[in-house]
DNA sequence: AAAACACCTTGATGCAGATCAAGAAAAACT
DNA sequence: AGTTTTTCTTGATCTGCATCAAGGTGTTTT
């Protein structure tokens, strides 16, 4: 068994696959390792694959009027990502950057539906998908009726789940975006969480103490 | 014909179905119709089926702390709502009522399941599960980037699509609740709006002015 | 090692929209 | 038809966060 279908294997979108459909899945895909800051697709690319996160964070956001960036949501190694393109036109809806040194791997399109006519292997890839619909379902109400400090703790949760103390590699600016603050904001508020007592960020580090 | 199947056919979701899956949805749909503010199940409900809306509109949204409700999507006829419950788990993770005299047909989870099996079927589901990512999508992008005069239009585009002038049955409040802002703001941008010349809303009907 | 560049912090100021309050209008109920 | 309840409006006030500005720290480039 190759690397590739071991890191399926343990990637969570595939974890119930069987061993024949890893082992195919590992043989269509196409490595890419990308560099911080790289630029993996535009929004409005044309595209005809979507992509499995394996190692790093790659963000997704889309442009507003003003320039602004939107970010959409940070993938984690293990996420499926870009399959709009499955169904609904051959654009990429959003642009994908890597926010750190990362690896995908790119699934061409046509070999993809091929596997989604397994019942098991299209029942993983939907629950991925509703996966996704409930993170923006929640992601609606934290930026609606919760305020920066939530937003924080909750991106926090998601990136790093069950940990109390890890090494961060994303910078502050990049973590200010995804929940959707300024940096200065950000800055500011860990400066109190860290006056409160209930958050340490130093270096690439974080503490959290108790209930996030 | 049952009228049943012939409403199917009309409603965007199962537009592509051929006439024998559609016939066979309009024998298992169970036709359910809501009162104004009647509620059809609360976040955290057990429930086995998902629901096609026929007539009406219906609002889906969720408790956050501090009894603030917060609108996740307002349903419109044609739309498929609940379809969670096919993947994740046995319950609801929204609330449905009904912001209008309102008609949905509920279609049982174990029968849903079963026309999945056929591939056209499970293309146009699938296909408006995308859709409703891509809406989530955008909604997060305005409620970041844009301000409640465009969460507003961008509500009455997509509730009514292509009209200039229109009938609402929405009350101010539930619109309000609809683009995340208060009554009272709402209230003040109609009138800033109306002497701008952009939008007229009298009585029930609104009138939009040129480029949205 | 210096220069250039990003990132981060801290302060000052501004503002969109929330909240509070209270009256007016409309709708629902008896 | 009248009473209660809900919705809508308008004014006054408040506030969380953005923005602008400017200096500091670190990191990459030459």
């Amino acid at each position: 068994m190759t690397d590739l279908s071991l890191l399926i294997g343990q990637s969570e979108f595939f974890s119930s696959l069987e061993t024949r459909h890893r082992k195919q899945l590992a043989e269509i895909c196409l490595p890419r390792s990308l560099k911080k800051r790289e630029i993996l697709f535009l929004e409005g690319d044309r595209g005809m694959a979507l992509f499995l996160c394996a190692r790093g964070a790659i963000q997704l956001h889309k442009q507003s009027p003003g320039g602004q960036e939107v970010v959409i949501k940070v993938i984690r190694p293990g996420e499926l990502f870009a399959e709009a393109i499955l169904f609904e036109r051959d654009k990429y809806p959003v642009s994908a950057v890597a926010l750190e040194p990362s690896l995908v791997y790119m699934i061409p399109k046509m070999q993809f539906d091929c596997l989604l006519l397994h019942t098991e292997f299209r029942n993983d890839f939907m629950t991925s998908i509703m996966k996704k619909l409930r993170y923006l379902t929640e992601q609606v109400q934290y930026l609606t009726a919760y305020d920066v400090e939530a937003r924080l703790f909750r991106f926090l949760r998601n990136q790093y789940p069950g940990k109390q103390v890890f090494r961060i590699r994303l910078s502050k600016k990049d973590v200010a975006a995804a929940i959707a603050t300024s940096p200065e904001t950000l800055s500011r508020l860990l400066l109190r969480l860290k006056n409160e007592g209930k958050l340490l960020w130093e270096g690439k580090q974080i503490k959290i103490s108790a209930p996030g």
